[in-house]
DNA sequence: GTGTTTGTTATCAA
DNA sequence: CTTGATAACAAACA
């Protein structure tokens, strides 16, 4: 489930080896969420070349060497991004991976999950693997990308714009539980199941609590919490709970951290009861009953 | 066959 | 218009 942190490292990943790397050919497989068309956008893409790879929330950006065009993609549940160098092309004309590519991706690609090959005129690739379907990809201008990070994100929860007033802000009033509010995008970008359940638990908040209902002291440790669990997820180079991985093929570290997600009836680190879970907000939420108010 | 998984959007209701 | 709840989407797995 790539949320911000997972996001964050393949960001970090990509403008390590795809800064001024020229797309020479791009193959679409099987797959619809891709706009414009495929063979408009491979049409387009040839011959244009990367000038710097971001992100906004969730969504990966990368610029191109075009003013105002940019192709975004979104991993939504079950998305990859992985880069492959030293392509070597076999007689199937599958490829197979570079010497340190990790083996978590089965060591071969593209493989039944590729649903996009970018390849560069050097040779390298680009693979969008996506065993749901649930992605996309999707060139836009400027102005319309503007307006995608101003519409649809909030501010980033490492931001100077995220602080305890904004927090306080968005609560005010609110009889969504506190879960829902820390979900929603359009109030605070990238936060995503995972770290939501893990901050609540860094912060001893029950998920359920309406958020108009949480006391000032509360909102600060809630702060507190997200800005600890976010930067720690980018150092352990996010969470791999089923499918994600690095631009490397590599999993992320921090499920070693998870104090609550994926640990139901396991017993709280903190007090030694089971952990619960049950849904709220739409979504499975993993906590402790004792330690959470 | 059934239930569960989640990021996001659509839809509906108040 | 705002807010909140819920279904839907897609595909695999236990």
């Amino acid at each position: 489930m790539p949320e911000l942190p997972e996001v964050e490292t393949v960001r970090r990943d990509l403008v390590k080896h795809l800064l001024g790397a020229r797309f020479s050919k791009i193959e679409i497989i099987n797959f619809k969420n891709v706009a414009p068309e495929a063979t408009f956008l491979a049409k387009y893409l040839k011959g244009k070349s990367i000038v710097d790879v971001r992100r906004r929330g969730k969504l990966l950006i990368i610029d191109l060497d075009v003013p105002e065009k940019h192709l975004l993609f979104h991993l939504k549940m079950t998305g990859q991004l992985i880069y492959l160098a030293d392509n070597f092309m076999t007689a199937g004309g599958h490829s197979l991976s570079d010497a340190s590519l990790a083996a978590s991706v089965g060591g071969e690609l593209p493989n039944k999950f590729t649903r996009a090959h970018f390849i560069f005129d050097n040779g390298d690739s680009l693979f969008f693997n996506d065993l749901r379907k649930f992605g996309y990809i999707k060139l836009t201008d400027g102005p319309e990308l503007e307006k995608i990070c101003r519409e649809n994100y909030g501010p980033e929860p490492l931001a100077k714009d995220f602080n305890v007033d904004y927090l306080k802000n968005i609560f005010t009033g609110r009889l969504a539980p506190v879960k829902a509010i820390l979900l929603n995008q359009k109030l605070i970008a990238g936060l995503g199941n995972i770290y939501v359940d893990e901050a609540l638990f860094s912060a001893g908040i029950d998920p359920g609590r309406l958020a108009r209902s949480l006391r000032l002291e509360e909102i600060k440790s809630l702060h507190a919490a997200v800005v600890y669990i976010i930067k720690k997820a980018i150092k352990a180079r996010g969470t791999t709970f089923r499918n994600f991985v690095d631009a490397r093929g590599k999993k992320g570290n921090f499920i070693d951290y998870l104090q609550v997600y994926g640990r139901h009836q396991q017993a709280c680190q903190r007090c030694g009861r089971p952990i619960q879970k049950k849904k709220i907000a739409g979504r499975g939420t993993h906590y402790c009953q004792y330690c959470q108010k």
